[in-house]
RNA sequence: GACCCGGUAGCUCAGCUGGAUAGAGCACCGGAUUUCUAAUCCGGCGGUCGGGAGUUCGAAUCUCCCCCGGGUCACCA
């Protein structure tokens, strides 16, 4: 089904064009002023300048030759030339009641379906996932779920941080601490062990102190530069070794997603790409693309501004980053005929982007594909410098999750939340408002800026957060589960009057938020679409007192408008990737 | 130095394919509860949209210059 103002539009294009215009003017928006009306169409201002006309007279004519004048109240003429527009309120009450009745909601899928890669900027090997990891994955997430049900073909990709100088460093670190293990014996005949010789936990001890004895020593780096290259050769106890580190470190990664609610189509990573990679250079030789500089193999991408090369392979022969993501890209583009790759990435990587796509163009592999870096912010502590733990160190996401349940649990307590509720029930909400809480107040604030980390005042019940909305919807389930309990039934909606009409209009403007958040792949304008609905349904709440109506049919038309705005509100949380409980 | 991003209410931010009186949350002040979860709702206070010039009937939004803050700038990722 057609969105609300896409039908809107759809009229006054028609309605252009028989006044002579290019229908492209007739895009009808929510209005600005909701005391006049409730929508406008500001195409006779553009309309008029472009022919050089007047633009009320331009106005005037479209207002002639609209047709289905039946569906508005209202239609005037405003201002320099602004048409406001108001509906008949059964019109608005038949189109949200079609929406609730939709599969999808009132939200039109996007035409074309393209297949659209989500690429995640995985978690590296051997660290932990801390607080820069919860960006990407909640922002991510939030893109795949709307992607979706836009009617996108997604395919999520966690790419892991799994190849690179750190195995090396790693490699060589463990020679030293467990020399004995057949993995470092070049003559070992197989098969090795299938129990991984270090934990995560090993992992992440390891990982800081052989990078920084890799910075002071480069007798250190020389041999962790030589393992690496090994591994990448093939040498088989390394390639064993390094299976090893990548199993641990998923595993743990697995349980951070999942306490997150997060899940990927696939957990490929880096190395996934490099047997690839000689061919794909050959292929950037042969056809000019890339050329030596410096000693290293390069790709020019400097077209007008001063941006650097990219850097395909370095003096020694070895490969990096952007090696390995050009290579991605040309799969993604190439061979899994992906028509959009989204790399959800922090904002300070803009320039590597900028080379890898500038130099995948020169490539060719971007003629049926784009590239898109989907740049977020910093998560900042109250100094504002990137978050860290009270001792300085980086702040584990897991902690982090930990945290703002705990929080979660302190402000319901205070507040006497579900004080009443068996206390597994108890746990399991706190659970859901503390990952409410976290992942709210990361999606509101538009992805590109940095933003506070503040638990305190992400976990409060009122204003902007997480609870809040949950709150919200409880209240509505609450009176289903209610009216259920009573027998009675939602039915017909009935035309909007002053009550309702706040509520129909912010379900009826759902397609057009989603679309918004679509466009600039900014979840925040789901979160100020959550939060306007909640408001409405709260003020609809506050003056029509559902179980308490005598009418039935006005009753059952405000249990149907309930009905409706639950499974919006909770599609919408969802979105989000945020989950509601039953009760509170 | 070059390039990128930002500077909007006391605080945190949204709005930026130009459109009417620049919005929200928090904070502050006032009001609403015999009622389905008041954890809510309604109202008020509060702004030279960093500064200046330009384009336009119209600029927070587009262009140019300047100031301030952050980020990035070939063999790490």
């Amino acid at each position: 089904m057609l969105s609300l103002t896409d039908r809107l539009t759809r009229a006054f294009s028609a309605a252009f064009e028989k006044a002579g215009c290019p229908p492209e003017h007739g895009q009808v928006v929510e209005s600005q002023r909701p005391d006049l009306c409730q929508f406008q169409c500001n195409g006779a201002l553009a309309a008029a300048k472009a022919a050089r006309r007047n633009p009320r007279e331009v106005g005037q004519a479209v207002l002639d030759a609209l047709e289905e004048k039946e569906l508005f109240e209202s239609l005037s003429l405003a201002g320099p030339g602004f048409i406001n527009i108001r509906l008949k309120p059964g019109f608005l009450a038949r189109h949200v009641a079609e929406m609730g009745a939709d599969a999808a909601l009132g939200c039109p899928p996007l035409s074309p379906r393209e297949k659209v890669v989500v690429d995640f900027g995985g978690p590296n090997v051997a660290k932990s996932m801390h607080v820069g990891h919860l960006r990407s994955t909640i922002l991510g997430d939030s893109l795949q779920r709307l992607f979706r049900f836009l009617g996108q073909a997604v395919v999520s990709d966690i790419h892991l941080g799994d190849w690179g100088t750190q195995m090396g460093m790693l490699i060589v670190a463990l020679s030293r601490s467990q020399p004995g293990l057949p993995y470092f014996d070049a003559a070992f005949p197989g098969p090795y062990p299938a129990q991984a010789p270090v934990s995560v936990a090993d992992l992440e001890e390891m990982y800081p102190r052989a990078s920084a004895l890799c910075k002071e020593d480069p007798a250190e780096a020389e041999r962790a530069r030589q393992a690496t290259f090994e591994l990448q050769q093939g040498r088989p106890g390394y390639r064993a070794l390094w299976r090893h580190f990548v199993e641990v470190s998923v595993a743990a990664a697995r349980e951070d997603f999942s306490a997150l609610g997060v899940d990927f189509d696939l957990w490929l990573g880096e190395s996934h790409y490099q047997d690839a990679i000689p061919g794909m250079i050959d292929e950037l030789k042969r056809a000019g693309v890339a050329r030596p500089s410096e000693g290293a193999l390069v790709v020019p991408v400097d077209q007008e501004g001063g941006i650097p090369p990219l850097l395909l392979v370095k003096s020694d022969g070895g490969y990096l980053y952007g090696t390995t993501d050009l290579a991605t890209l040309r799969e993604r583009a190439l061979e899994q005929r992906a028509s959009l790759v989204l790399y959800v990435v922090d904002k300070r990587q803009g320039l590597h982007f900028e080379q890898v796509f500038r130099a995948a163009a020169k490539a060719g592999y971007l003629e049926r594909c784009r590239g898109e870096h989907v740049a977020y912010g910093t998560v900042n502590g109250p100094d504002g410098k990137p978050f860290k733990t009270r001792s300085g160190g980086v702040m584990k996401l897991k902690d982090l999750i930990r945290m703002a349940q705990d929080e979660a649990l302190k402000a319901m307590r205070e507040l006497g939340v579900a004080g009443e509720y068996p206390p597994e029930e108890q746990a399991g909400i706190a659970r859901k408002v503390g990952i409410a809480a976290l992942k709210y107040a990361d999606l509101m604030n538009h992805r590109g800026s940095d933003y506070v980390f503040d638990l305190a005042k992400f976990t409060r019940f009122e204003g902007r957060t997480g609870p809040y909305h949950l709150y919200a919807a409880v209240r509505v389930k609450s009176i289903l589960r209610k009216a259920a309990e009573a027998g009675l039934e939602p039915g017909e909606l009935l035309p909007a009057t002053g009550r309702e009409e706040g509520l129909m209009m912010a379900l009826a403007l759902f397609p057009d938020a989603a679309r918004e958040a679509h466009r600039h792949r900014a979840p925040n304008h789901l979160c100020e679409h959550a939060f306007r609905l909640a408001q409405a349904f709260s003020g609809f709440y506050q003056q029509c007192h559902i179980l308490g109506e005598q009418d039935p049919a006005l009753r059952a038309s405000w249990l149907q408008l309930a009905r409706i705005c639950l499974a919006q509100l909770e599609k919408v949380l969802e979105l989000l990737g945020i989950e509601t409980p039953e009760r509170m």
